[in-house]
DNA sequence: CTTAGCACTCTCGATGTGAGAGTGCTAAAC
DNA sequence: GTTTAGCACTCTCACATCGAGAGTGCTAAG
């Protein structure tokens, strides 16, 4: 790819700026007016002429101005955009909120996700972090009723889980918690194959709680599938690109495509990562664009969030929002769950 | 209100069935050509004229066909409609699939969600059961760092909550355990102003364990805000009615506001409430009808659930989904969660 | 290399038109 | 009295037409 000139990159600048903003294709005309490159339309349309051979800018058709390409967006995300940083308003407002907050998971989840929406004026989602390797920290099994017993499971580093369990004739409290004290004793900071391992001649009922257990850890791991938390659909519904349904329906299927984050948000924590216009591989959402990042803490406890705009999205200010609130859920998950 | 003649009211309902099913406007020609009436197309267009002078129907402009009011929908729905129970085949269907799922709330409500969404074919919306008064089964303290423990609450039932806390000072586990086993002596089975009432005297950490209890509690009875599931929005929205985004909007704006459900499914358990056309209400949901229902036990746990399409929905399938999983959560709700 | 000028293309909104669907009314038939 | 056939009328919808406007590409001159 031949480097473009910096007028080049002004113009395509300005092209996608405006476009961003209007969602009108925009003219030579139009740019010229506005005075910041003092040159005639006929210029700008030489070059624009230009870039569009060389992929960044398209036709609607003959007669219409200039729209970027995937291609341009990409040049623009990655040469060309400045204020990426949220200003300290915003910051201080979005860390205001968190103060706010209760120290719970699920309430910050919502809360990301509602500062993502409203700062990028996207769709956001935000998924429950997930244990790399969990270990148990305690153990707790409750009689409910007769034949029903409820095991709550308390992970190294304070996630809580629970599952019930039907029995085949009734154990008393007694017995239950004797036997949750035996696991607390044998395994706590265990991982689960750790468990496995130590926990061998069991009575029948013990071996159902242990099988129990370790399928919880196991659950417990990409539990993301479940506890997905969204916001701003109704916002993202109103731009233009999705007035046309079949467009609004691919955005709104993936978003309830319980598996679909996942799927798309695999990167290491600490990077900011934008998909432009599905890449190829969504084709659905060859109109949309995402910005993403993981967060928490590598190795012990990751999720994943971001936003789903138009392609004509706020790259600078998603890109901005996405890293500040991952590094703040970060801190969190750090601060909270790390021992 | 006078009564419809029998022939009136077979007119009606067959206009709205096919409205139901076409999404047009439906003319006399149509149903004379049905040949159940066995009458020709200009009675039917008398007696159409009359239903319409009643207020059940309306036309669109002179010169198309007939279309349900908003009070023809409401007597279809109290007096036309038949098949109002599933079939067997989808009553077993839904069993199985609750059959297969873990014994787990979050679980039951995701699948209640999908199985409302599809079967009526509209958007779905379950809440989770708030405990109307709850009594404590057990608590523990965990420390989870120096500076920080976490308060896992079960509830009688089985509801299992938490929250962390954080410290000024350091506290050892076995200070916290001490705690937590002077709460469990002396408050198992009490509800929050027993509770309250029974704890008196209490060191400064200890008060502050109590606040943050008795918080929880209070918090359980309408957490219902935050716990909700969706599902089925993708379908809803390829309604012809929702092609206009205004209509559109209005509808996902419903569903993503938080307090909307809570404030609309008022009702005692048992009963299957339908709202038509936002019946003046919900100004903005003039296009939208719901089918919903409480479920639950009545005075210990209790949550709502119902599902949100066109007016011109099939009311009998949404009716008969929502009533069959009520009834199902409801049974899920009481053998599980009561003792 | 830049720019003015110009012909050309294409969209968009307004306008018009004919086919089709459905109605309401009237008068005749049962 | 109810039902029906017939007919004029109305309104939408799809389609075509048309002019204005915007924007382009090209050419030739600065």
């Amino acid at each position: 790819m031949s480097e473009l000139t910096p007028r080049q990159q002004k113009i395509l600048g300005m092209v996608i700026r405006t476009y961003i903003d209007t969602a009108t294709p925009v003219g030579s005309k139009a740019l010229a007016e506005s005075g910041e490159l003092g040159v005639s339309s006929a210029t700008i349309r030489n070059e624009m002429a230009i870039l569009e051979e060389l992929g960044y800018l398209t036709h609607p058709h003959t007669s219409a101005g200039r729209v970027p390409t995937d291609k341009g967006y990409r040049y623009f995300v990655e040469r060309l955009m400045d204020d990426i940083e949220l200003t300290p308003e915003e910051k201080n407002m979005v860390r205001h909120q968190f103060h706010q907050a209760r120290l719970e998971m699920s309430q910050w989840m919502q809360l990301a996700a509602a500062v993502l929406a409203r700062l990028s004026r996207s769709a956001a989602l935000v998924t429950a972090p997930k244990l790399e390797q969990p270990r148990l920290r305690h153990l707790e099994l409750i009689s409910t009723q007769s034949q029903l017993v409820l095991m709550v499971v308390v992970f190294q580093g304070g996630l809580v889980r629970q599952r019930m369990l039907s029995l085949r004739e009734p154990i008393t409290q007694d017995v239950l918690s004797q036997i949750a004290d035996k696991f607390n004793k044998t395994c706590v900071g265990l991982d689960a194959s750790s468990i496995r391992a130590r926990m061998t001649d069991l009575a029948d009922f013990e071996a159902e709680v242990l099988k129990l257990l370790l399928d919880l850890m196991d659950d417990s791991r990409d539990q993301a599938l479940g506890e997905v938390y969204r916001d701003g659909l109704s916002e993202v519904l109103q731009e233009p690109e999705f007035n046309r349904s079949s467009e609004a329906n691919a955005l709104v299927n993936a978003l309830e495509q319980p598996g679909f984050l996942s799927d798309v948000m695999r990167a290491p924590v600490g990077t900011v990562q934008v998909v432009i216009g599905g890449e190829g591989r969504w084709r659905e959402l060859s109109a949309c664009s995402m910005v993403f990042a993981r967060y928490g803490v590598e190795g012990f406890a990751t999720g994943a969030l971001g936003v789903l705009g138009p392609t004509r999205m706020p790259y600078g200010k998603a890109i901005g929002a996405v890293r500040y609130v991952a590094d703040l859920m970060s801190d969190l998950v750090s601060d909270l769950y790390t021992d």
